[in-house]
DNA sequence: ATAGGATTAGAACCATGGTTCAAAGTTTGA
DNA sequence: TCAAACTTTGAACCATGGTTCTAATCCTAT
């Protein structure tokens, strides 16, 4: 799933030279997301992202292609993390409620973060068709775990009966957004303000009753 | 609050020929919205948005004075009518929740449907300083409003205690990110997403019990 | 120490796309 | 009908920014 980060024609000599490109790539990476983060991914031009990981302009591309492939690159690793995470707490035993408050809190930690992430869902418009194509699949993915994760709490009548899917968008649509207002040096902590989405987003979808397993009686939903 | 849209320093004679001038704005300024939305903000050309409005590419300049003044402006009317709502559900007399499904409803109105919305709170980084602020000045204030809403409920009991400011965010995250996904040949229609989106977003600030003016106790909030 | 590959720098290239311009066409008021 | 003002055009301008190129420098292995 994790495709080597060499994708170029490199012939390597010897493998400690394998290894400290790869070492160099990856600080490149890093540095890119945080440009990406800092200007946004159309204002970071790539003179920008050179001197955040210094080295010139022209040298940047000896260790990628381009543009597209850096911000693939980002991409596609928060992807896949919030891929795993959303695995292990389908796959773990708790409550769903508590599964979904799991995902949350690493949604927004890849999000807001990891200097890797920030940009998973952004700006996926600039990316030549084929990589788009890619990013959209996992992400298509993603939500759809998150969905199943509702439908489950439905289903367990652990959540009231509701839209799975447009809940599923409702959620992940409040936590990409605090992509646009969260401030590092802001007051609240991401920890806090994860825990204080999930729980409002969580009660949402709350049953409510207290019930573990009571199928209780359709509410809301279809008003017309 | 409207300024009028007469911007350059055209020196008008006839109330006849202002009348046509102002209408063609209108008209132009339609056009680039819809641009705006196919293709993004970013990706919108002036070349497309002409062609969109049926003239010459420079022609567009003898109306607008650039890119920036007409994304200003759309995004300007936009933010106004949503100020507007939700001035109005504040002055209404029924219950907080009702007043809050009213300025969602309204929200995706604008956002997904008015031909001069939808990009209201996008892109707003490619505007200039002083536009920009504009903006997002208003967006600050309208964000403001839903606060007021939620904790207006709160204070009447009608809602939950919570972090009204982090709640309202969520919520406005949860509306803006629509524009993402909402594709107009869908099956579900505008109306029917904002309902489904209002009950979800409601009932993650519902009070628990069906209290109109119990002052219940404080619940959630502070998990550390 | 030295050849050869790996790495680097920085200027130059070039496509894109916002914008300007000068000239021509059209409408209005007298 | 005529002149002035308004409108329109399409080519050209130009800044931006992704990318390419070439020559120099650094490392590694022998």
């Amino acid at each position: 799933m994790v495709q080597s980060l060499n994708s170029g024609s490199n012939k390597i000599a010897s493998e400690r030279m394998r290894r400290k490109s790869e070492a160099r790539r990856l600080d490149i990476l890093r540095a890119a997301a945080r440009v990406f983060r800092r200007s946004g991914v159309a204002a970071a031009g790539m003179r920008e992202i050179a001197e955040e990981a210094d080295l010139s302009p022209g040298n940047l591309y000896y260790y990628f292609a381009g543009k597209d492939e850096l911000l693939f690159f980002c991409q596609d690793r928060t992807v896949d993390r919030m891929l795993e995470a959303a695995e292990a707490a389908r796959a773990s035993t708790m409550p769903v409620a508590d599964q979904l408050r799991a995902v949350i809190r690493a949604h927004l930690h890849y999000t807001l973060e990891e200097l890797e992430g920030a940009t998973a869902h952004l700006e996926i418009d600039m990316l030549a068709d084929d990589l788009r194509r890619t990013i959209i699949e996992k992400r298509d993915k993603y939500e759809h775990a998150v969905r199943a994760l509702i439908a489950k709490g439905v289903k367990r009548g652990e959540f009231a009966p509701c839209d799975a899917a447009l809940v599923a968008r409702a959620m992940l649509g409040a936590l990409n957004w605090t992509s646009r207002w969260y401030r590092p040096e802001g007051a609240q902590s991401v920890a806090a303000i994860a825990e204080g989405l999930a729980d409002y987003l969580v009660r949402g979808v709350a049953a409510a009753a207290p019930a573990k397993t009571a199928p209780v009686r359709a509410v809301s939903g279809g008003r017309k």
